[in-house]
RNA sequence: AGCGCGAUAGCUCAAUGAAAGAGCACGCCCCUGAUAAGGGCGAGACGCUGGUUCGAUUCCGGCUCGCGCAACCA
């Protein structure tokens, strides 16, 4: 036999072949792939076959327009887009309008930082939407990098005038139902904003403080004596404070008690003779140790509340301010006497308000003291802490003074700390008209995922302020209101106004603040316009994208409220879910979505979050460009994205060689459906072989339980199966066992369509399943599969739907324990091979030994048993018969024994079998019988595999 | 204070009131007709601790650790 011979013979072997390449090379590929499916117009061809399909709404959560996108976001799209994909084959109607949040205080900065500041607001605002729309711009490239498909060249971008116009009617319609006030509230206040800010942009971190202990004298000891009741003792009578913000002694107007905790007077010498002091009973030994009195004797003990009204002297000011009482003075810290500067804190103001306390000011926008402040005016806050503690000591008011470390609250975007400030701001009222009530009652009919996400946001309505919806910012849309000069009470045609100025901005603009500052109040307000005043706030960004609901369903055709699903960050229980629930409940009295569903942060392998300073930082950007895209959405589809992602070098790796491994099975699959045309060659399933039909049921039950996990948003296990699919049923087994079908058969034999048949149909489903996970690899797979000649194909995988599963006859015979057999003679061949009795399997022969139901399934496979467990022979024998050196197989399949041997026979040149019929024919001699049958015959017949 | 979520092999994920599965990675072997592929074999895990139960990784309690929310803001 000639080298030459044995060529020729290989000829006549089907081999794979395709041109789908097995190195993907994705970072070169992908953007070809979105370059045609931005020519073709596929998203709105989607949208055209979509038509009058039922709707799946998702409501893109608009990302800030600031920055480059990091990995949060591209977690964020790439749900967003798996999801609606999955609709969208799923047979729905799934429009995706990405937006982007464009007004607020970053972008301000941003242009400040770049230009300076701008005298002329319109000019400012101008240059605020230009750099918006560069960073929309940048961020689009970077999303549909990604993949993401949606309707980008039409998004809604807040600062559109149109969405501001609809913004205004949102309000609008928030103020005709009654939830809308203006207070005089202490808020946070942050200095670098010059702006209050809502809770959702406070955030606490750790500062140093300097924390103080304050005297504070009792005016009149006579009174002090009546109420107390025996005094006792001798010397200066004062009730001491604790603080760790000298800066608002200035607004100081009262000192807290607690009405039934027990105050000791206490007679001391911390330096200055002997005084008393009044101290929480439970505190005065750590008092007086943190003032440094070794001596000191307690006097007598009452209650807060027989103190209620006595009067101190302020330790600075020509002021005298009552002792309150109040239940949120507690023994954590300080002294059990709260100083209370209603201008500068909460419970301050609520102290104030019920004990009908001043509600001064003394502190501007920018931080510092007020003109005709006495002693600080003109200081900066903290440098007046300073200021105010040498103040303090100049009057020997200060008795202890020592840095501390607490959290304190912190502006999230500047991370500097704020003040607490009270000025006149705009509320949505959480309780006026109802709006926690409601908004609590429609939270509970929406499907949240995972289901605790319900209990939180609960919690969070349950428990919030009112919404303080007012910024005093130029880049916003304005609150554009008339409230009564004198009464502050909004025009009575407030809601008409508005409706009036909606109407007046363009497309193009002018925008709402162009409108607003154009606005002649004598026109609009006639008569009236003398007694109002025009509002100069804008509105709170939180308060935009709130209201998205609204705007965008307005704006475009093809959304709609209430929307099936938003789904972002858990971040957003307080961001933006809550947000779109109260304008949406405050508008319309129901909740803006169906369901909400949350994922959690990418973290790096510690755990750690991703962070500038940690430099843990992975940019989607930088994998996209070296793995691809596709490898970064499948590592977001298999983590489990209820909590944090991890994230590492080693994990994207791992995800890398998987997304190879599902590649190369349908690198395989392609390459044997060469020449296989579906509307020519298929076989129907009934005369398909019994190992192909087995792979159409295994496929179908795959199907069905990928669907069911789209359809529960378990995308990880959409991954781990078919993975698996792809590792063990495929290529561990199907695959493996059909090559000799698919090379030596007949190219048209039914034994090789059958098999290809089969393929072809796999193929189809996996394609699908992967899509939206896998979409540029999806769209290869897609445009490398063999085109029915009879028929049109849809041009893109994601124009199809799940590929239909037929029924399939599955027959007697019970695959299970096949593979079980194959695998216990697998472990056989592994020992003969360790002994270097074989190599590969075709190397050796099998002898079975088994009775009873097994020997029938095994007997029931004829001659192909050899196919199954791809060795030269498979002989079956009964137990009783079996050598003294054939093994029990010790797992899986009960009264099986083993004897695995070296094939003494010669090697088929052709399908590599050990025959003995090699050389028979007589015109092929390096040929076994079989191959010369298929090479020179009419071909062999298979039934089984 | 607290509340919630989580803890399964080196990694990513399963399942289960009764011998805990998979893939990747790892080790060894084979193949060279899926070849910058493929096949086989192997080793490897229920955070700790009580309880309920005939039996617990699974149900309950406590602890530890991680994460989130909340709190701390005088």
């Amino acid at each position: 036999m000639s080298d030459k011979t044995k060529k020729d013979y290989k000829q006549t072997l089907n081999l794979p072949q395709t041109a789908f390449p097995m190195r993907a090379n994705l970072p070169g590929r992908e953007p070809g792939w979105l370059e045609t499916w931005e020519r073709e117009g596929l998203y709105q061809k989607i949208r055209a076959a979509s038509q009058g399909r039922p709707k799946f709404l998702l409501a893109d959560g608009p990302p800030y327009a600031n920055g480059k996108i990091h990995m949060g976001h591209a977690v964020n799209k790439v749900l967003k887009d798996i999801i609606v994909k999955f609709h969208t084959l799923d047979g729905r109607d799934a429009p995706y309008i990405p937006g982007w949040d464009c007004h607020g205080l970053p972008i301000e900065h941003q242009v400040e930082k770049k230009k300076g500041r701008f005298e002329d607001k319109l000019k400012f605002r101008q240059a605020c939407r230009d750099y918006a729309m560069k960073q929309v711009e940048q961020q689009r490239v970077d999303f549909k990098r990604l993949g993401v498909l949606g309707d980008w060249e039409r998004p809604y971008l807040t600062m559109l005038p149109r969405y501001e116009a609809e913004q205004l009617r949102a309000l609008a319609t928030i103020i005709a139902n009654g939830h809308v006030y203006k207070g005089y509230k202490p808020v946070h206040w942050c200095l670098d904003c010059r702006s209050a800010l809502a809770e959702a942009e406070v955030e606490y971190q750790d500062k140093r403080s300097p924390s103080i202990d304050v005297r504070f004298a009792v005016v009149d000891e006579a009174a002090f004596a009546a109420a107390w009741g025996e005094p006792a003792g001798e010397g200066a009578l004062s009730v001491p404070i604790w603080t760790t913000t000298p800066w608002t002694l200035p607004g100081n107007q009262a000192v807290a008690l607690h009405p039934d905790l027990e105050y000791s007077l206490v007679s001391c010498d911390v330096g200055n003779g002997a005084e008393r002091m009044v101290i929480a009973a439970d505190l005065v030994d750590r008092v007086m140790s943190r003032f440094g009195a070794s001596d000191y004797r307690v006097l007598g003990n009452r209650a807060g509340s027989v103190l209620n009204g006595l009067l101190l002297q302020h330790p600075f000011y020509d002021r005298q301010v009552p002792l309150i009482l109040g239940d949120h003075v507690t023994l954590d810290a300080g002294t059990g006497a709260v100083h209370t500067a209603p201008g500068h804190g909460q419970e301050d103001f609520a102290a104030g308000l019920a004990n009908d306390l001043p509600l001064d000011n003394p502190v501007g926008a920018n931080g510092c003291f007020l003109p005709g402040i006495e002693l600080v005016a003109g200081l900066h806050v903290y440098k007046g802490n300073d200021r105010i503690i040498e103040i303090l000591e100049e009057h020997k008011a200060l008795l202890k003074l020592e840095p501390i470390e607490h959290s304190y609250p912190h502006c999230w975007r500047h991370k500097t700390p704020l003040i607490f400030r009270a000025t006149p701001q705009w509320f949505v009222s959480m309780d006026e008209k109802g709006l926690r009530r409601t908004a609590l009652d429609e939270i509970r009919q929406v499907a949240w995922t995972p289901d605790w996400a319900q209990q939180r946001i609960e919690a969070m309505v349950e428990g919030r302020p009112d919404w303080c919806i007012s910024r005093q910012r130029a880049w916003g849309v304005p609150i554009a209101v008339f409230v009564h000069r004198e009464t502050n009470e909004l025009h009575p045609r407030t809601v008409e106004i508005l409706e009036i100025l909606a109407g007046r901005i363009g497309e193009e603009g002018p925008d709402t603040f162009a409108v607003w500052q154009a606005a002649d109040a004598q026109e609009l307000l006639g008569d009236d316009a003398e007694d109002y005043e025009k509002v100069t706030d804008t509105m709170d960004v939180w308060f935009d994208s709130g209201c998205m609901h609204h705007a965008a369903s307005a704006i475009f055709d093809e959304l709609e409220s209430p929307a099936d699903l938003y789904l972002e960050g858990s971040d957003q229980h307080r961001g933006w879910f809550q947000s779109s629930l109260l304008t949406s409940v405050a508008m319309n009295g129901h909740a803006p979505y169906r369901g909400v569903l949350t994922h959690g942060f990418a973290v790096d392998e510690k755990g750690r979050k991703m962070s500038k300073s940690v430099g843990n930082i992975v940019e989607p950007q930088k994998i996209a460009n070296s793995l691809g895209a596709d490898v970064l959405r499948l590592w977001v589809a298999a983590a489990d994205y209820h909590g944090e992602m991890t994230v590492s070098d080693e994990i994207l790796k791992r995800t890398a060689d998987s997304y190879r491994r599902m590649r190369n099975t349908a690198r395989f699959l392609l390459g044997n459906l060469h020449g296989y045309d579906p509307s020519e060659n298929k076989v129907a399933p009934g005369d398909m072989l019994a190992l192909d039909r087995w792979a159409l049921a295994r496929t179908a039950a795959l199907q069905a339980e990928v669907l069911e996990a789209y359809r529960s948003y378990q995308f990880h296990l959409i991954y781990q199966k078919i993975h698996n699919f792809c590792v063990v049923d495929m290529g561990g087994f199907y695959l493996d066992i059909i090559k000799d079908r698919l090379y030596t058969m007949p190219a048209d034999s039914v034994g090789r369509r059958s098999a290809q048949t089969a393929m072809y149909h796999i193929a189809e489903s996996m394609v699908r399943w992967l899509a939206p996970i896998l979409s540029f690899t999806a769209e290869e797979i897609w445009q490398a599969l063999p085109a029915p000649a009879d028929g049109a194909r849809e041009e893109s995988v994601l124009l199809s739907l799940w590929q239909d599963q037929p029924e399939v006859d599955p027959g007697d015979t019970d695959w299970s324990e096949l593979i079980g057999v194959r695998d216990a003679v697998n472990r056989e061949l592994e020992r003969a091979r360790e002994k270097g009795d074989i190599g590969s399997s075709l190397a050796a022969e099998v002898d079975l030994y088994c009775d009873g139901n097994l020997q029938e399934a095994l007997a029931a496979l004829g001659d192909e048993l050899r196919f199954l467990l791809i060795t030269s022979y498979a002989r079956l024998h009964p137990a009783a018969g079996k050598p003294g050196d054939a093994v029990a197989a010790d797992e899986g399949p009960e009264g099986l024994w083993i004897s695995v041997s070296q094939s003494e026979h010669a090697k088929c040149g052709r399908c590599w079998h050990r025959r003995e019929d090699v050389g028979s024919n007589a015109d092929h001699e390096s040929l076994c019988g079989r191959c010369a049958d298929n090479v020179d015959g009419a071909g062999e017949a298979r039934r089984w595999a």
